[in-house]
DNA sequence: GCCAACGTTGGC
DNA sequence: GCCAACGTTGGC
């Protein structure tokens, strides 16, 4: 029964909330806001359980990568930006009684170089990674254990 | 700034 | 329920 621990990868723009910043957060924790995809979504609210780790992407900037891992710390929660007209995020169509959208929080454990995505795309084990597919636009991919651990040890290396 | 890919919207 | 138009993502 569900102890076994899953693995993510999720994308941020490092303008928004880089590696960095997750480590300089109170408690090295931040929710996960602006996710506007129910397929993304879903993973929060049916799949994610606190422990999963997570790689975490640098997405649309100048060197994107895994540039650290953290770890899914619960906290499951209507995402408010949702409500606020002068959010990015702000969805008109939401209703407050049924919120449309989801937040989690997630917890960093260490920063680590820059895997790039050119290095992983160079990487054979890692050619079945959601993130590397063709058109992949998800902010938020499943990683299974085998590519999970891939990385790990390509970040040792 | 370009553009391929893909999700969402809305007319029918 | 179909599907064309539109908007967004995100690498380059």
């Amino acid at each position: 029964m569900g102890s076994t621990t899953q693995f993510w990868l999720m994308k941020s723009e490092p303008e928004e909330a880089s590696i960095d910043d997750l480590q300089a957060a109170p408690n090295r924790t931040l929710p996960w806001t602006g996710v506007r995809n129910y397929q993304a979504r879903n993973f929060m609210r049916d799949s994610m359980r606190p422990g999963d780790g997570v790689l975490f992407y640098h997405s649309s900037c100048a060197q994107p990568g895994i540039a650290g891992v953290a770890e899914i710390a619960g906290g499951l929660a209507p995402d408010l930006t949702q409500f606020d007209p002068r959010s990015p995020y702000f969805d008109p169509k939401s209703d407050v009684a049924a919120p449309r959208w989801l937040q989690i929080d997630v917890r960093f454990v260490r920063k680590t170089r820059l895997f790039a995505l050119d290095d992983m795309r160079r990487e054979p084990r890692l050619a079945s990674m959601r993130v590397l597919q063709r058109g992949n636009r998800l902010s938020i991919t499943p990683v299974s254990p085998d590519e999970w651990a891939v990385v790990m040890a390509l970040l040792q290396a």
